[in-house]
DNA sequence: GTCAATAAGATTGTTGACAATCCTACAACC
DNA sequence: GGTTGTAGGATTGTCAACAATCTTATTGAC
């Protein structure tokens, strides 16, 4: 049962990865506490609470808006991200009980393969590599580390589209979780980090380069 | 100008680290709120501050406690901090503006030398790391890293004060960071990375063995 | 003697009202 | 014309009371 903070702040997250509700938008404590019928004390613990993730900004005395970053900041949580999932998934290679992960793992790139080769399908086929990497975060012990990648992990979310339009790329990524397959199966856990490393700054550098061309716009 | 809960959080935040409030200990927001003279409002917000840290554990419905960490959760935060820690020196050994941080980081490092030949020095010691790490985390372009990484240097600040007692330990924590100057120096931003690792895998291994030898007494 | 049910007290969660601050529009002045 | 100052409204910050839930102590049955 998820606390009333919980349940607004997750009607609130989908709404901001969704679009619904654009970056750089005002949110004000008393239109959702009408809109949701409670006060805004739940609403405020709520707005915090997608702070942490880094769903929304909060400013003193100035209230909250969708987050809204910059080139830069999206260059900087990539760069987490790399140094993070390249922990991760040395931790899931060096895990004696990885075994059990690879079926999962192994189905969920297939049909990510499946999904590389018709460009109609880009959208899908960022969905399945965010289920991919829920996948394997979730098998993660580290609780820690769990609770930093997943808000990363959903800030990535909206830019991650933009970096996977071309087929090479997607192939190239393709390629990147074939090899992590094998690192994990064969408990090689610097080559399943320096295959989560090469896959995420890729992404990174595929990201950033759209953005570019589409602020030159 | 702070607000109101963050001055009760650092005021808090203060008392958790240096151990007045022993871990495990119970906080009760009605308390609180009496000897700050504040309602419980903003000590509610105080509290949720210092979780986001980590000094502090909310449990539903339960209230909040100081957070009590076991070995395995120590272990956790410290194989954050080396894929972290070894991002930050790798970046800033990468920054074109380096040189100006090399002065301060070299007297730094000098007087940490200089603690290090004598054991009585020891939380001296650990206080100058402290400090070293603080400087190298400002200088930090990546506002989201310094963000994530103030929190950790926090939590472990006071297991780090466990694995140095060694003399053997002191001199090859200096080894590593007038390895870093060197890297830092010369631009060699993975040569800085793996110092940084190494000195904070060694930093690990030392706190979890000290932590394990006390549980068995 | 141990365990379970229950009731009293304590504590967190939520609410609506009040206080402090910020933003906007308009007017006076240089 | 542009800038500064000043109301008015809007919005966040704080408070104290009430509701919901949890903890603890006690009682009773087995």
């Amino acid at each position: 049962m998820l606390s009333l903070p919980e349940q607004i702040a997750a009607q609130l997250a989908a709404r901001i990865i969704a679009g619904t509700d654009a970056p750089g938008q005002r949110i004000m404590e008393q239109a959702l506490a009408a809109e949701f019928k409670v006060s805004r004390g739940p609403v405020r613990e709520a707005l915090r609470l997608l702070e942490k993730d880094g769903l929304v900004t909060i400013l003193p005395r100035r209230g909250a808006q969708v987050t809204k970053l910059s080139i830069p900041e999206v260059r900087e949580i990539f760069d987490i991200r790399i140094a993070l999932n390249g922990l991760r998934d040395r931790s899931i290679a060096e895990d004696p009980e990885r075994l059990k992960l690879l079926p999962a793992l192994e189905a969920g790139v297939a049909e990510l393969a499946r999904l590389a080769r018709n460009a109609r399908h880009n959208n899908e086929y960022v969905e399945q590599v965010f289920q991919l990497n829920r996948t394997l975060t979730g098998a993660l012990r580290n609780a820690r580390l769990r609770a930093m990648l997943d808000p990363l992990a959903q800030q990535t979310l909206r830019y991650s589209r933009l970096g996977l339009a071309s087929e090479l790329r997607r192939r190239q990524s393709v390629k990147h979780w074939q090899e992590l397959i094998k690192a994990v199966r064969d408990g090689d856990g610097e080559r399943a980090q320096r295959a989560a490393e090469a896959r995420v700054r890729a992404s990174r550098d595929e990201a950033v380069k759209k953005l570019r061309e589409l602020a030159d716009c």
